[in-house]
DNA sequence: AGGCTTAGATGACGGACGTCATATAAGATG
DNA sequence: CATCTTATATGACGTCCGTCATCTAAGCCT
C-alpha cells in the first residue's frame, strides 16, 4: 500500500504512460480521467501527482511514446523488406488501410487518433512539440524521393478519420479502399515518371 | 423567466442548435457541457431538456445543421458561377486550404471538426447518421464525373486537421499548401487527360 | 539498525457533469 | 377576466472531474 522500489517504480510510470498512449487514442483526452489511467496501471489516483505535474504534461509524453511506438513499427517494416522501402511501404498502406486499423484506434496510427484533441489543446500545450515531431517523422518515412510526403499522410489520416466516423456504413470500407488505390497510383506514376 | 411566444420558443430552440453546430466543432463535443449551450443562447441550464431529449440527441441535431450550413454554401458556390463547378470547385478549396479556415472550426468543416467526436460516438448513436449522409453529399459534390469523390474529401479533411494540431509551426502552412496542389494536379490529370 | 526519503493510498476540495422534479409566469383559450 | 397550458427557470440529485494535503510504510543510505 505504500513505498515500492525505484524499479518498480520506475516501472509503474511506463505503465500509466502506455495506458495513456493508448486510452488516450482509444476515448479521447478528454474522454479518460486521471482516475481511469491510474487504475487501468493498477494504482489508485492519489498518487498521479507524484509522478506527473499535470495532466496536460502526461498527455506530452502519451503523444511521444504513441509516435514512438510508430517509429519502431516503421522501422522494423523496412528491416523485414531489407532496405525494399517501397514494398514497406505498400504493406505499410495494406495495415493502414484495414478493418483492423480502423476498428482498434488505440493501437493504430496516433497522427489520425489525436489529430481531433491536438487541435483543441491549448497552443502552447507541451503535447503539440511531440506530435509536430511524429507526424514531420512519418511523412519523411512515407516519402519515396521528396523531402516529405505531407499528402501521403493527409489522405491517409483523413480516410482512417472518415472511415471511422463512419463505421457501419458502406461508406466506411469504400472509403478505405478509394484511398488506398489512390495512393497506389500515385506512387504508380512517381515510380515509371519521374519528371 | 418564464414563458414566451410559440415563435419565440422555437427561435430559442434553433438558437441552442446553431451555437451547438458551431461550439461542437470549434471546442469537442465533449468540450462543451449543458449548462455552455443554453448560457450561450441566453437560458439556463433546466430548460434544456424540454427541447431535446439527451445531449446525444442535439448532437444529432446539431451535426445535420452543420452539414446543412455547408450544403448551402456549396449551392451559392454554385450559383455564383452560374454552373461552372470546376470553377465553384476551386473556390471552395482556396476557402478549405486558407489560414482562415484552419484557424475557425467553429464556422468550417464538419466533417473535418466532428470526424473525431463522430469516430468516437456509440456505433449506435442518432449522430452518426446525418454525419455519414453529410459525408456523402459532400463527396457528391466535389466530384466532377466520378460519382463520389471520397479520396478528395479524405485529403481535405485530413489536410485540415493536421495543419491544424501542428498550428504555430512552419509544418502547418506547409501541409494546406500541399494538399492544394496535389487536389489541383489531380483535378488537372482527369480534365487533361481523361482515361 | 535507524533515520531519511518517498511511492503510493486515502480522502477531500470546489466545480461541472447529465438529468430531472418542481415551481413560476405568460401565452392561448374561453 | 379566469382558466388551462406549457416554455422556461430554479434548484437539487449523485457522480465524476483535476488537483492536492496528508498519512503510511517500506525502500534507501549511513
Amino acid at each position: 500500500m505504500a513505498r515500492v522500489t525505484q524499479a518498480q517504480a520506475q516501472q509503474n510510470r511506463e505503465r500509466v504512460i502506455a495506458e495513456a498512449a493508448r486510452l488516450f487514442r482509444e476515448r479521447g483526452v478528454q474522454g479518460v480521467s486521471v482516475t481511469d489511467l491510474m487504475a487501468a496501471a493498477g494504482l489508485t489516483h492519489g498518487g498521479f501527482y507524484k509522478q506527473f505535474t499535470s495532466k496536460e504534461a502526461l498527455i506530452a509524453e502519451a503523444t511521444g511514446r504513441a509516435f514512438g511506438e510508430l517509429g519502431e513499427r516503421l522501422a522494423a517494416l523496412d528491416e523485414q523488406h531489407s532496405g525494399d522501402h517501397p514494398a514497406a511501404r505498400r504493406e505499410l498502406l495494406d495495415y493502414y488501410f484495414s478493418p483492423e486499423h480502423r476498428d482498434h484506434a488505440g493501437q493504430g496510427c496516433p497522427a489520425t487518433a489525436l489529430g481531433g484533441d491536438m487541435a483543441r489543446e491549448s497552443p502552447d500545450s507541451p503535447a503539440r512539440e511531440p506530435y509536430a515531431d511524429g507526424v514531420r517523422d512519418f511523412a519523411r518515412w512515407m516519402a519515396d524521393g521528396d523531402d516529405e510526403d505531407l499528402v501521403a499522410i493527409a489522405t491517409m489520416a483523413g480516410a482512417l478519420m472518415l472511415s471511422r466516423a463512419t463505421a457501419g456504413t458502406e461508406l466506411s470500407d469504400r472509403i478505405l479502399t478509394a484511398a488506398r488505390r489512390s495512393l497506389d497510383d500515385r506512387a504508380a506514376d512517381r515510380g515509371q515518371a519521374p519528371s
